[in-house]
DNA sequence: TTTTTTTATATGTCTGCACATATTAATGAG
DNA sequence: CTCATTAATATGTGCAGACATATAAAAAAA
């Protein structure tokens, strides 16, 4: 039997990954060009570049005008996480959401953080210390800090009422940043608000976001301990 | 002066996330339909298509079809995290890389682990346990578990000579799976392998990849502590 | 009223063509 | 031989038009 036409761009994406697989390209080689492959498929040379574009996304080609396209040499896994709101995510998992501000002042910006802004150290800023809970359970730690030139409305905000994560998320809602994750060992404070053992490793996010280059606010999430954040790594059938 | 034609994609993108964060377009609104836009734009319908279609995989709008396009409720912030190889990211860093073999065994699958890689509980395979080094300072501890059934050839590959994690990434290149982030407290045989204090939080990355449905391997990585994974939360222009 | 069927509509994607752009490879000047 | 210029080429993206597909809303049947 012939082959059939190829006209779609996923049909397309999972031959040329099957060909992959099956060592009829191998890393670092060069793959035919897309006219020559959309003859081959039987589609339009516009299908095959939506299909290899995709791939090429994902990782698993590298492409280059003029230079043609090939098989990545290291297929760079990409994870993507979805950050949600904290309330969102507790209540997706079936719990009862609480919310409690433990303290709210203006403070000179610290150093550590400054640099994570991108401020002059010492600037005035709002600073939030809040626990969001689970059950009534410790679920997380919010400690921000918000750059009140950038939201100037912030000083007319009861935080006791929402969080900055969820105000700031309506109200100032689309930005780009930073994140990182990383771990920390449960100190005595921080102990004593997620009513876990000192010592225990915290699983933990710090996010900065800005406005163009303006700095909005930086914060650091602290987890109770067992936080897990999972994902898939999909590849392209 | 008359609007200038916009036919880009990117350009339509700029404006429609302009309006969204002027406030011409709410969170939750229905935005024009497609072919409107593209009149108003002075452009195809498949350039405001790729614009469309990009912002609703950043999250930033909801596409349905005969629902039409709507701006998301609450934008999902998507980070995409990019897995390097373990030799690969010592090195970017600027390290001189190095990797030790610990212990090699075949054992029964424990529960939790056979849990995720989902074989049956006690299934035969192969257990390793590892340590990548930079500068000679422990990086990273590798705690691997292959399935020989999915990998035959593991039984005659020298893992002290090149790591599970990047024999696996050249031989069986190509697969699926999930992974998930969390944190953990170093007990005294982790402590000894990382050169830490026990009780440091440390970061942990777990990840289970198949070949279609079949396991193919699962593994830990304990990171040292300090250990950061960061990357940016990029919104569209 | 409630359920099923039909219809209208917005997005999804393919085709064939054209031109833009980046970048390698060939060519020519010094 | 070296460096600048030019040509060739693969990808990137635009356009207009067509049909596919999901699905909300309207109409018809129970």
């Amino acid at each position: 039997m012939t082959a059939q036409a190829l006209n779609n761009w996923q049909a397309v994406q999972e031959e040329v990954v099957r060909r992959i697989h099956g060592g009829v390209w191998n890393q670092g080689d060069l793959i035919p060009n897309e006219a020559d492959l959309a003859k081959e498929f039987g589609c339009a040379r516009a299908t095959v570049n939506r299909a290899l574009q995709s791939l090429a996304d994902s990782g698993l080609l590298d492409r280059r005008r003029k230079a043609g396209t090939r098989v990545a040499m290291f297929p760079v896994r990409k994870a993507t996480l979805e950050i949600p709101l904290i309330r969102k995510e507790i209540g997706d998992k079936g719990h009862t959401y609480g919310y409690t501000q433990i303290s709210r002042r203006r403070v000179a910006l610290p150093s550590p953080v400054a640099l994570k802004m991108a401020l002059p150290r010492g600037t005035k800023v709002l600073h939030l210390l809040c626990v969001h809970t689970a059950d009534s359970k410790p679920y997380v730690i919010e400690e921000r800090w918000i750059n009140p030139d950038a939201v100037p409305a912030v000083d007319s905000v009861d935080f006791s009422q929402i969080s900055p994560n969820e105000w700031l998320l309506k109200n100032v809602p689309y930005s780009a940043g930073d994140i990182a994750f990383s771990a920390m060992s449960a100190d005595k404070p921080v102990a004593a608000l997620l009513e876990c053992k000192t010592g225990e490793g915290l699983f933990v996010i710090d996010r900065s976001t800005r406005r163009d280059t303006q700095a909005i606010t930086s914060v650091r999430l602290i987890f109770s301990p067992g936080y897990r954040m999972s994902t898939t790594l999909s590849f392209p059938a």
